[in-house]
DNA sequence: TTTGTTGCAAAACGTTTGCAGCCTC
DNA sequence: GAGGCTGCAAACGTTTTGCAACAAA
């Protein structure tokens, strides 16, 4: 199962990390990579805790801790859409895009490979590129209609 | 002057905005709209505020209020850099890209004419496209090398 | 005159911090 | 055993809210 796989990995990555770093391997870090690579989609801390409560309460301030370092080690990236932040596993192999609608906030990611390949072809001096993240921002369908009764 | 013309157009889409929207024109939301056309790079709300009280004091209320609806007609953008929310005048004609640093939280932006033509190519169906993000993520130069030293 | 908008202050929200005690190494 | 990490609660900074007064239409 690939998602298992993913999740195997995911631990060795922290793992490497941790001893690499001096850090030290505390099962909080664990269960919350774990829990994290469990499931899809969007995430933030709130919502990290309420999993963990059923069956490994966890402080806020060691979630706010694991999340900071997986940012550091890229096992997780970070999005703001309107104001809420949201993390997400790092995708793998074929990035992510996002659509966003500027008037109900709603969002969505799709990905695309051709898009993709044009976006790595960018080069920099004097930076290490490690991921990238575009959004689309617009009027989605249904917040067009409305705005145009509106404007009847 | 390039300049003057780029606020006067912002002016009038916010007119043109606020009567569709039938909401009032008030010299707060003109104010505050031409302090942000005034100035270049990013900024936030409290510095918006800093600028306004040298000759038209406004609450942050109001400011809060204007931005959001500066974002609505598409004047402002908003990004996070980070954990902080930055705003910029919606880039007319080459789209800004910017680069980050994982580490230190340094951003800067950048112009890239060849990848916004690839980008704009993108098409979708049932969302209206007003304006796109791209980000880099990565390692300044200056993280990497302290890294380095670390890890000895 | 009507009611959308403002200013003010208090409240809410997500995140960070300080510190004592715990547990990894 | 040392000191990095955790949990707790208090503190923080930013954004939102409620409400009375104001002013645009």
């Amino acid at each position: 199962m690939s998602g298992e796989n993913e999740k195997i990995l995911a631990k060795q990555r922290l793992t490497e990390f941790l001893e690499t770093k001096k850090m030290r391997k505390t099962p909080e870090r664990f269960k919350i990579l774990d829990v994290i690579y469990s499931q899809s989609g969007f995430f933030d801390a709130e919502s990290l805790k309420k999993n963990l409560d059923l069956d490994y309460p966890v402080s806020l301030a060691t979630i706010y801790n694991a999340l900071e370092l997986f940012l550091q080690c890229n096992l997780i990236i970070r999005h703001t859409f309107g104001l809420r932040v949201k993390y997400e596993k790092t995708p793998v192999g074929s990035s992510h895009y996002y659509q966003i609608c500027m008037q109900c906030g709603n969002y969505k990611s799709f990905t695309d490979l051709k898009l993709k390949k044009s976006i790595s072809l960018r080069t920099f001096s004097a930076f290490n590129i490690t991921n990238h993240s575009l959004y689309f921002y617009g009027i989605c369908k249904k917040c067009g209609q409305k705005n145009k009764k509106q404007n009847r």
